[in-house]
Formats: structure tokens, sequence, C-alpha cells
DNA sequence: CCGCGAAACAGACCGACTGTCGGTCTGGAA
DNA sequence: TTCCAGACCGACAGTCGGTCTGTTTCGCGG
């Protein structure tokens, strides 16, 4: 790579990273980019040549943020051999990922509302909505023709549980309802 | 009621009514309190004078659309007597007024963003989760200590199956799919 | 009937913000 | 060495939310 395109990804890089920090503390709106221009050092010209807009940095840090996430659940459940199993697993974690401030506010309290929900579950179906399906597929739990509709449900299910934890409470009790929930909508073990 | 409160009173909801068709059509952000000054004839002074700001104008719009949706539910429920089944007629009725583009978006996309995930719950506690958290309650589907979070689950999901008929595909497989995702939790009937 | 207080309304104004545009500098290919 | 594309710069325009200082209008006690 040449010198010039590495250094043009290492500003992107350094964008997002202070982006993404101040989107998770103040939310979309609370975030000016004359903060982002500050904290960075850059121009306002140089962060208008690389995103097009305040949503388009947006979506560069949502997507950061997303593919770390799917890259942790991955990990979660390596090694789990059965498919219902490797699904509870995997959703408990990201259940707890999705504990993270970070998480909660950018993916999902600010997303649908900046991107649209169109592009914000565009952008889901290429992460945590993709592996849940494909889960859900495997393990045969539901009947064919619901699996994509079922996905999204105990995607939002999962997710609310996420946002609960955060209210109080204390994890243990949205783990413990999370897991019967689920069970209860996977049916009986085989 | 004085001539005075009755102006009043009828200028609130002149606002109101307006506010919340270009909330609907344009979002929050994409709406510019100009825009409604300028659709309702009012002046900034005025319009400040009822509101402190845009987001509690949103929260004043956010409340009459929940009202009216609550009341549409509490009627879609009326007459049925077993509590099982009132669960699954009223959820199925507020994922119908969910399809409504103004309720999408003002409720489901933008209120939790506008006014953070706490406020919009605390409203929401009022209104449509005030009566699903009840209803599963009287259904004694699920463990007493679950109740609570279930009902935040089962909110979610129906949510989310809302935003999905937006999407396409129709209504019918999405309350197909939502009737069969709900007697799973409900369990088996007893 | 008068006048006073308060609510409703008006609109100029301010600070902050987003996005644009012409221009500069530099790495690397020709 | 020449030259161009891409990285970067910063002044500027336009918009928007919110404030502030009046002005009008209603209700009510004297």
């Amino acid at each position: 790579m040449s010198l010039r395109a590495q250094r043009g990804v290492a500003t992107r890089e350094k964008v997002v990273a202070i982006a993404r920090r101040l989107f998770a503390e103040h939310g979309y709106e609370g975030t000016s980019i004359e903060a982002v221009l500050h904290e960075s050092g850059l121009s306002r010209g140089a962060l208008y040549h690389h995103y097009a807009g305040k949503d388009a940095l947006f979506e560069a840090v949502l997507e950061a943020v997303e593919a770390e996430v799917g890259r942790a659940i991955v990990a979660s459940v390596r090694g789990v051999e059965d498919p219902r199993q490797a699904l509870v697993t995997g959703c408990l974690e990201w259940m707890r990922l999705a504990g993270d401030p970070v998480v909660r506010r950018i993916v999902l309290i600010d997303a649908p509302s900046v991107l649209g929900w169109e592009r914000w579950r565009a952008m889901e179906e290429r992460y945590a909505f993709g592996m849940l399906k494909a889960a859900l597929q495997a393990a045969r739990a539901v009947p064919e023709e619901f699996t994509d509709l079922h996905a999204h449900m105990l995607l939002a299910a999962i997710n609310e549980s996420a946002l609960l934890v955060a209210r109080g409470g204390g994890p243990e009790a949205a783990e413990a309802a999370l897991e019967d929930f689920l069970r209860r909508v996977l049916g009986p073990t085989p």
C-alpha cells in the first residue's frame, strides 16, 4: 500500500475511534462535527473529504462496532457442538456485549433513527442478525417459513434485554429470563 | 373553561397535529421548528410559550399518538373473555396499528433516540407496555418472576413485527408468525 | 367602567452548527 | 522533471434551535 493510502486509512481510523467515543457519550445529536474536528486535530475539509456527512461518519462508526461485536460472538460459540446450545450461548453473549454503553447507544438507540430503519436493518443483516438467522436455521427449532420473522423477533427481544440490564436490577435476572424466553421459543429439547 | 384557556388548548392541539405529520414524514431531525411555525402560522414566541423546546414538542406528539393507540387496543379486546386470547388479540391489534407510518416513525424509531431510552420506556409503561404486562399477568402463562422481563421482550418482538410489515411481504405472514411466536412463549394452552 | 396582572403571541436577534468551495501541498507515476 | 490525484486546509454561507424584549388580549377585582 502506498504511503498516501496508508495515511488516508490511518486518518479514517483515528476519526472513527474518536467519533465512536463521542457518539456513545453524547449521542448522535449531542455530538458536533466540530467536537470531532477539535479532538482529532483534523480540518473540516479533510473530514468531509473522507466522509460525505455526519451520517456517513456515523455509519462508519456503526460498521466498526458491529464488526467487532460479530467477531466476539463468533469466538464465544467456537467449540459448541449442539446448534441449539450454540444459539443460546451466542444470544447470551450478544446480550452481554450489548450491555456496553457504546453498543447500546450507537447500535440500538441511535442507529435506526439516524440511518433509517432500512439501512440499519441492512447493516444488522450482515452482522448480528445474519448470524442469528443462520443459527436458527441450523437448530431447526421453528418452522421453515417462520425462520426469518422469528429471527427478527428474537433479536429484538435480545436487544431489549440488553437495554433492560442497563436500567438496573443486574444482569443475572435478565440472563435467566432471556434463557427461559429462548427455550420457550425454541420449543422442548428433542 | 375560560376563553383564554380554550384558545391555548386549541393552539396546542393544532401545533401537535401539524408537528405529528411533519415528524412522521421527515423524522425528528428532518423536521425544523421553522417548518412547524410556517405551517401553523404561529410565531416562535408563541410556540416556545407552550413548549419548552423541540424535544418537548416531540414528547407531546408522542403522548398523543400513544394515547390514541392505547384506546384502539382497549377497544379491540373488549368482549374477549379468555385472558390468553385477549393477549393474542391485543398484540395482533398493536402490530396492525404500528403498521401506520406515523406510529412507526414516531413511536418506534425516533422516540428512543430523541427522548432517551429511559423517558421513552416511562412513556410506554403508561400505555402499550403497561397493558401488555397486565395481560401477561392475567394469563399466568409465564413464571411470576419473569413477567416484567418477558413482557419487555414480547413487546420488542411485536414492535419488530410491525416494522417488518412495512418492509414488504404483506401483513399476513407477519401476523401468522407473530401468533406462532406468541403461542410458543405463552406455552401450551392449558 | 377602569385598570391591572397574566397569559398568549409576535418577531428581531444570537450563537452554534453543518456543509461547501476554492485553494495548497505532496507522493508517486510517467 | 513534470504533472496529477488525493489528502488537507479554513473562510464562508446558510440554517436552525433557542432567547429576549416587547405588544396584544382576556379575565377580574375595585
